[in-house]
DNA sequence: ATAGGGTTAG
């Protein structure tokens, strides 16, 4: 059935008499009008009409005709496509070209549905349809996506026997796909391969992605800064997001506000994903003020800007804050996901509020029915835990519908070596220890806890035990950025000797510490050897060596901002407040959970952390 | 007259 605002639309080819005065019927222009009815469609119901008049007049068949290939693309690619009903149209296509087949993949890889795209690829060969360099790069964006590592190899076998290899488009596809899937030396070596000549903007931005969804940052920014180099670099959006989510995660704040600056002097105005990233660099990096006016500046915001936001307040310390800007969200009409109510659940476990949080959590369950990850329990571990209840944190771990993990375990052993509950202390140990990861820092905090409530023996038992292990702690970094460099210590390592002043200025930060009657405290140097090994120990944990080379490298009315892997020792946390009043700097580090803003002798996490 | 590569959060 026609549908009447569509056949109104359509003059039908009227017979035409030849020399012969024979009857004919020009299809060209019936053919025009159909594309252009095509065009025009705007939901699956007039394309259906489409269809039925394309049918009508027999051009489905015509081999010189685009109509087919049209109608499958508009259908398969659109908006508001179907592939239900383009699965429908290409069935009744009796000899598929490589056109259409192409179009089918694409239009299965846009729904995310690798397999199916696999499963045309297979009938491609089998038809013996040539795949062409057209193909691929949808395929392995399927593969990227999905991070369907498996897939992609095979595919990039493929490419290789159908001699696609050298195809640029083949090739940027290539690497995103294997940084997708964590395969950084397959992206590079693809990278490594091409031709200089053939590199592009997006092979660059490839690359420069794949290093940051790796994690290798400072990589990343080494890409970035060589790609600026190039004649065709201009300055541009999407290799920003990747250089600024770098700069997050090293907390290079001076190397994150100069690509702010060049945004703004190279583009008229920045788009909404690129301020959501320069609103996280500035809330991660420390600046919590910066963050703070950028974001009540944006003109456009979206659940994710909130939600950046919100968890920026709470892990600053701001949990009352963090919750009046989640209610702006749902006032604005923003649909609240699961990553906002981390930051939500954060906010109430750093204000200590422990109904509001599990009201919270219920809500998300049932008004949003939003199913938990194990963050959001993560989230309430923790809020119990700092709360006291640590029973109630195990049984809720006990009882949760997922495995727990480590990071999990860990926060709830915090809490009983905070509150100080040795026998639930130990239970956890066992759960860690159980777990089978290759460390022993399990053994670390429960010969901590030991120490404090005197026992001794126990003390002895856990380090015996954990000596037998060979394990090494986990080694703790500091990083720290200084004229757009970042530095790494990390503790004990004996390369930062060399380094010119940096000793000197250790042994006038020690003098003048003792001076104002800082003592080291040694309780948690898990070695079994003097109290000078142990000082000497305490004295070259990497956050020192940090804070004594910001101190050489930076201007006396700079604050230092120091990003760190692991959480502080106490001594270190002390240490640092004599440093910020003894030199009258502002020091903020990020630990593995929060910020810490140490000043005049004080920190903002008000010792409890 | 139909098609392809690079883009943010815990």
């Amino acid at each position: 059935m026609v549908g009447t605002s569509v056949h109104h639309n359509l003059h039908l080819p009227q017979p035409q008499e030849d020399h012969h005065h024979r009857k004919t019927f020009d299809f060209t222009s019936g053919e025009q009008q159909c594309i252009s009815l095509l065009k025009k469609c705007k939901n699956i119901q007039e394309l259906k009409q489409s269809h039925c008049l394309i049918l009508k007049l027999g051009l489905d068949h015509n081999s010189n005709s685009f109509c087919t290939g049209h109608l499958l693309s508009t259908c398969a690619l659109s908006t508001w496509g179907s592939m239900d009903y383009a699965c429908l149209i290409f069935q009744q296509i009796d000899s598929p070209d490589s056109f259409e087949f192409n179009t089918m993949i694409r239009g299965h890889i846009k729904d995310m549905n690798l397999d199916e795209a696999v499963m045309v690829y297979n009938q491609m060969l089998e038809v013996g349809i040539q795949p062409n360099n057209f193909t691929y790069p949808s395929i392995l964006k399927g593969c990227a996506y999905l991070q369907r590592l498996k897939e992609g190899m095979q595919f990039h076998g493929h490419v290789f026997k159908h001699g696609f290899q050298d195809d640029v488009f083949v090739q940027n596809s290539l690497i995103n796909m294997y940084g997708k899937c964590g395969e950084i030396t397959q992206s590079w070596s693809v990278f490594r391969q091409m031709d200089d000549f053939d590199k592009s903007l997006a092979t660059w931005s490839a690359i420069i992605a794949a290093h940051a969804s790796t994690q290798m940052w400072s990589e990343c920014l080494s890409l970035f800064q060589e790609l600026t180099s190039k004649n065709y670099w201009r300055a541009e959006e999407s290799v920003l997001v990747s250089v600024l989510s770098s700069c997050t995660n090293l907390g290079a704040l001076e190397l994150g506000r100069s690509a702010h600056g060049f945004l703004i002097r190279n583009l008229s105005g920045l788009n909404v994903i690129v301020e959501t990233s320069l609103l996280d660099m500035y809330l991660k990096c420390g600046s919590l003020v910066t963050g703070l006016t950028f974001f009540e500046r944006m003109k456009v915001k979206n659940q994710w800007s909130y939600s950046v936001m919100i968890s920026g307040l709470a892990f600053h310390g701001y949990g009352t804050e963090a919750l009046r800007v989640f209610s702006e969200m749902l006032e604005k009409g923003f649909e609240p996901d699961e990553v906002v109510y981390v930051g939500v659940l954060t906010a109430c476990s750093q204000t200590g509020q422990v109904e509001k949080g599990l009201d919270f959590f219920k809500k998300m369950t049932v008004d949003y029915k939003i199913k938990p990850t194990i963050q959001h329990y993560g989230c309430l571990v923790n809020l119990m835990g700092k709360a006291g209840k640590v029973k109630e944190a195990f049984d809720l771990i006990e009882n949760m519908p997922m495995e727990a993990n480590d990071a999990l375990w860990y926060s709830l052993l915090d809490a009983c070596r905070v509150h100080q509950d040795l026998e639930l202390g130990e239970k956890v140990a066992e759960k860690l220890l159980n777990l089978n990861s290759q460390t022993p820092d399990p053994y670390v905090i429960l010969s901590n806890m030991y120490a404090k409530a005197r026992k001794w023996e126990n003390v002895a038992l856990t380090r015996r035990k954990m000596g037998q292990t060979g394990l090494m702690k986990t080694p703790g970094f500091s990083l720290i950025q200084v004229k757009r460099k970042v530095y790494k210590f990390v503790s004990n390592d004996i390369k930062w000797a060399h380094c010119e002043g940096l000793s000197d200025m250790i042994y006038q930060m020690e003098w003048q510490l003792k001076f104002e009657g800082y003592s080291p405290d040694t309780s948690e140097v898990l070695l079994d050897t003097d109290e000078d090994e142990k000082r000497e120990r305490l004295s070259r944990h990497s956050q020192k060596l940090a804070i004594a080379f910001g101190l050489i490298n930076t201007s006396h009315d700079s604050s230092i901002r120091i990003v760190r892997n692991m959480r502080m020792c106490k001594d270190c946390h002390n240490y640092t407040k004599y440093i910020s009043s003894i030199f009258e700097r502002r020091i903020i580090v990020r630990d593995r959970n929060r910020f810490h803003h140490f000043e005049d002798g004080n920190c903002s996490c008000k010792d409890y952390w």
